[in-house]
Order: structure tokens, then sequence, then C-alpha cells
DNA sequence: ATATATCCTACTTATTTAATAGAATTTTTA
DNA sequence: TAAAAATTCTATTAAATAAGTAGGATATAT
């Protein structure tokens, strides 16, 4: 996992503690979590076209959660960060690419092996929610 | 998965499909899997390094699996090339590291989460073998 | 001797990661 | 209404990693 993912996390709960009542700016976050503020504020953007935050302008203002952080799958926001949840493109789900040197899929050890574990991997993350993590 | 683990993979099952009868030339595997040749010759080196296989130089030599298939782990292999299994260094078995913005480890939310999603993955990679690949 | 094959070291090129910098924009409040 | 506080936007950077490529050294069979 980059450190970016883990950083939108670890923002992602910070909110959460504080759902649904007050909105936490991002030197706030950056603080208190550890995170290089410059860096903090770009993941906050990301998180906030994905859909997972808003964010009020000016003083006073900051970030806040959208939904409810039970609602907020760990798997969802692991994608907007990093990509496939499948460690070969040929068994991603969302992020899926044929192998150029394999010629037939179906025929492949590692396609089937790969796919047991993206399946275990991607059910866990699917159903794990960021209220999991406080 | 980096190519060099999946090509790493790719020439293991081949060697297995002709274990223990024959030793097989990098141009061989290369050609048959497409794999980059010289790229192949690097990833055979470190598979000899790490104790899968070994070789005989000279005219009619080439590579060979040191063990059985089913006694070579995907788990282990996945660790010569691509490192920690685990997707955050502080659940890593063997590539442990301290996560430098965390103060208490225990009181990660994120760790907990990991630490299972680790241990499903590892149990299956350290339970399937090179033979289940063929 | 020659052909064949592994072994070794170095280099390259592109991409990604993990930031940092600075200014523009919006909003509150004094 | 001006200043302060916050997000937003765009660009840049430095280091590491990925995915090869190149060329020669070494060993072995015929």
């Amino acid at each position: 996992m980059s450190k970016k993912c883990k950083y939108a996390f670890k923002a992602l709960s910070y909110l959460a503690k504080h759902f649904p009542d007050k909105h936490c700016q991002t030197a706030e976050i950056a603080r208190i979590e550890n995170i290089p503020r410059k860096f903090l504020e770009l993941i906050l953007l990301d998180l906030k076209k994905g859909g997972f935050v808003n964010s009020k302008q000016g003083a006073g203002g900051g970030y806040y959660l959208v939904k409810s952080p039970e609602t907020i799958l760990l798997g969802e926001v692991y994608r907007l960060f990093d990509g496939a949840i499948a460690l070969l493109p040929c068994v991603s789900l969302k992020f899926y690419e044929k192998c150029k040197d394999c010629p037939d899929e179906t025929s492949c050890g590692l396609n089937k092996v790969f796919l047991q574990i993206r399946d275990q991997t991607l059910k866990l993350m699917l159903q794990k929610t960021i209220s999991d993590l406080i």
C-alpha cells in the first residue's frame, strides 16, 4: 500500500471520529496523524473528487465525511489511491488487463491461484469499513 | 506483483513440467513462455541464489529444479522477488518495519485489518506450490 | 578449437512515489 | 471592507523502482 493510501485511511479515520458534528482542518489532521501537511492537502482533494468527503473553504472551514463511516468500504478507498486490489491485472475486477505473455487465460495456473487470493482479500476489503478502523 | 516475479513463476512452472528428467535452457524457456531472454537470465540467476534451481554451464547445460515442484511454496518465491506479502510493513512477518507516523501499533485500526488480510494471503501462498500452477 | 550455454556487471529509460512550493480562490470575522 | 484563514490548483523535484538491454567473462561438451 502506498503512503498516500495509508494517509488517506488515517485522514478518513480522523474525520470519522468527529462525524457528523465538526469539520476538521488539514493542518489539524496533519499534526495529529503525523502526515506532511501539503501532501495531505492533495490527498483530501482526491478524497473529495472520489466522493468520500466534502469541504468548506475559508476561515472556520475544513473537511468532513459525506457519508457515515460504516458505509465507506476500505476497498473503495484503496482502489481510489492504489488501483487494483488483485496482485495480477488478469484477475482484477475493476482494473482488468490481459497478460501479453499469456495466450490462454483459462489454462494459466497463476490466474487460478491469484484469483483465489484476490477473492479473499476483496471480501475482507469490501466488508470492513472506516468504522472498523476506529 | 512485478513482472519479474510473474516471469519467475512461469519459469519455475516450465522447469516443473520437465522435472526431474531434463534441464532446460534460458532461450527455450524464454521462447515458450514469452519472456525477454536477457531478463530471464537475471531471474534464473536470482532463483539459483535463492536455492530453487541449479544450473549447468556449457553446451547442453541449462537450469533444473533442485527440489520437487510440490515443495516450492508460492510465498517463498514471491518474497524473493517482491519482498513483503503484507500490504503494510507493520504487519509483515519477514519484512517488518515500524510505521514512523504511528505512535502505538496496538491501537492502530489499520494494523488489525491488514493483519487479517495478510494472514489470509499468507495462508494460501504458503499452501499452494509450483505444482498447483501446472 | 569451437560452439553453446551460464554468469556477471553495468547501463538505460520510463514510471511511480513522496513529497514541496507558491499562488489563486473562497469565506469568515473583526 | 480589509485581513486572516482555509481550501484549491498547477507545477516542480528528488529518489526509488521497474523493466529491460548490452556486452563480455567463464565453463563445458563435442
